[in-house]
DNA sequence: TCACCAGTGGAGGGTTCG
DNA sequence: ATCACGAACCCTCCACTG
């Protein structure tokens, strides 16, 4: 049983300016520049930024309003999702060289555990250059390796190792940081608090209401006090990471506990009209990725944000679980007409959580066709017409706009509304409703 | 019948992360 | 002076059950 707890070695790879990374790759003339990738319109973010961007202040969830102030002079691209998908999938064919034990954090982002990888190729340290020098060599793209006895180390190391940008210039990075056993302290206590990984702004600001700044400050803290500041959860936690205590594994695959859509409209929504569609929208999102992950949701999730970004959320729980558009529909709308919308509407969301029901029931009692609800059987149809034709090819009819015959759908719009043509005024309700 | 308690699960909000 | 999207987790309050 003393087997149960050997010393494991985990690393933390994670890309360099990723998103920007692979753009540069079909772009090259834009190689040194300072570069943006993420979201045009003027409700966007910026999903990524390259180190020349960085050195004046640009960031990844920066307004891109605010990005485009700082740094007028930076080329903003739109963002390919499907490419970084296809690239990250390249980068974790490389790790799966040196171990099956990969837990993806995003698409930029993995922690290895390679503690039997270790006979074979070399200590943690060898391991994370050579998986450096792979991708390098075979992607052309750079990324930063943290190694260490844990998952929250490792994560710790490979900032360590990443490139700096400040206003001066930009610092290359080590490319590879160890936090070797016994260095845990002298490593962690001078950092900040605000490092640790659930210590947010609020939480901050608690912590430092108590005069803890650094990691060093926290760990010396009785957990008593620790737990009446942040609840008995976090308290533990953070308490037991602020000595380099980490017992959480590489989980390789973890099944979703929620599948949600949500959108940010480039304009508020005044009209019901306009509401009721994308309820339609959003709830058929939902219901077709529902019925590819094989389960249907018990509790559905309304979620409304109003143009003064007020948040509210709706839920209701069923006693079955669904999984096609018009249930969902049926489920979803009358929370949001519980509401009152004349704020404006900034963003609708839709999600399903507690799975279980339709599918299993099915498989329990297996249904005859001739019992299947019409629901389920048009779903069925419709999921069969999108694998051949494409997402975009079927729809509800209620999601149609008024004045172009088209699906409307905006998947692609990862990081908030695409820049918009200068808007027609010619009747469209989001427009021609504002109060003002 | 009442007061209290523990456990559970729903609802709603908040925080954090990448 | 403006703030995406998708998801996980936590907290508090509340109703119900025994």
């Amino acid at each position: 049983m003393a087997d149960a707890v050997r010393s494991r070695t985990i690393l933390h790879v994670d890309m360099d300016a990723f998103f920007v990374s692979v753009e540069l790759r079909r772009r090259p003339e834009l190689r040194g520049q300072p570069v943006v990738v993420g979201g045009t319109g003027n409700r966007g973010v910026v999903a990524a930024a390259s180190y020349e961007a960085r050195r004046y202040g640009v960031h990844s969830a920066l307004p891109s309003a605010v990005a485009r102030r700082r740094c007028p002079h930076a080329v903003f691209l739109p963002g390919d999702h499907e490419l970084y998908s296809e690239v990250s999938t390249q980068v974790h064919e490389i790790f799966g060289r040196y171990t099956p034990l990969i837990e993806p954090l995003s698409l930029d982002e993995a922690f290895l555990d390679v503690s039997g990888a270790i006979r074979l190729f070399g200590e943690g340290v060898v391991i994370a250059q050579r998986i450096r020098d792979d991708v390098h060599g075979e992607l052309d793209l750079t990324c930063s390796v943290g190694v260490a006895p844990n998952k929250f180390l490792a994560k710790m190391a490979s900032v360590e190792a990443k490139p700096r940008a400040n206003p001066d210039g930009i610092e290359p990075g080590a490319g590879v940081v160890e936090v070797r056993p016994g260095e845990e302290t002298t490593f962690l206590h001078p950092l900040s608090v605000r490092r640790l990984w659930g210590v947010g702004p609020k939480t901050y600001e608690k912590l430092d209401r108590i005069g803890v700044r650094t990691i060093g400050d926290l760990s010396a803290l009785p957990e008593s006090t620790l737990v009446s500041a942040l609840g008995p959860s976090s308290g533990h936690h953070l308490l037991a990471l602020s000595k380099g205590i980490d017992g959480r594994p590489v989980e390789v695959e973890r099944d979703p506990k929620s599948i949600g859509h949500e959108e940010t409209y480039p304009h508020d929504l005044y009209e019901w009209a306009d509401l009721d569609r994308e309820i339609v929208r959003l709830s058929d999102a939902v219901a077709a990725r529902l019925r590819k992950f094989g389960s249907g949701a018990k509790t559905l999730t309304l979620k409304v944000r109003f143009a003064g970004f007020r948040t509210v959320t709706r839920s209701v729980t069923l006693p079955a679980g669904i999984d096609t558009a018009p249930e969902i529909v049926a489920a979803v709308q009358p929370l949001l007409h519980a509401l009152d919308v004349s704020p404006g509407v900034r963003l609708l969301g839709v999600s399903g959580s507690n799975f279980g029901g339709r599918s299993e029931q099915l498989d329990l009692f297996s249904a005859a066709p001739e019992e299947t609800p019409d629901v389920q059987r048009s779903a069925a149809a419709i999921d069969q017409i999108r694998e051949k034709f494409g997402a975009a090819s079927i729809g509800p009819a209620s999601s149609i706009s008024g004045d172009k015959l088209r699906v409307v759908r905006r998947g692609a719009q990862q990081w908030g509304p695409d820049q918009q043509p200068d808007h027609t005024r010619s009747g469209d309700a989001d427009v021609t409703n504002d109060p003002n």
